[in-house]
DNA sequence: AGCCTTTGACCAGCG
DNA sequence: TCGCTGGTCAAAGGC
């Protein structure tokens, strides 16, 4: 699980026969917080796709100390494809 | 005590 | 109308 400075709440996991993968879906554990997550990576393959939903609605939690970049470094993400491993995966938006 | 994780079932939209 | 998929919720157990 990796972590991006936010605590998420695993509420479901299924296998998408669409794209042969498995899709894991977080929430953000702030109520007042209507951000999502979706973490999917193919049985077998190292590196995992996380696609952030929603934007936080709260500062950051206790990461970072003396800065709410955080909280826009997350927002950065939103409704974007975060990859992980870069296996053959491309960087979107390299900023 | 609180928090987290996992699985099954249900619901809605589509062709 | 049916079947299918995707997405969400709930309960229990462990530390």
């Amino acid at each position: 699980m990796p972590e991006d400075g936010y605590q998420w709440k695993k509420y479901g996991q299924k296998f998408i026969k669409n794209i042969q993968k498995i899709r894991s879906y977080f929430r953000c554990r702030d109520k007042r917080c209507g951000a999502k997550k979706k973490v999917e990576w193919q049985p077998g393959d190292p590196n995992l796709r996380v696609v952030y939903d929603g934007a936080h609605q709260h500062g950051s939690p206790s990461s970072n100390g003396g800065g709410q970049d955080a909280d826009g470094a997350a927002n950065r993400y939103d409704l974007s494809t975060q990859y992980f491993g870069g296996a053959g995966a491309p960087t979107p938006q390299t900023q």
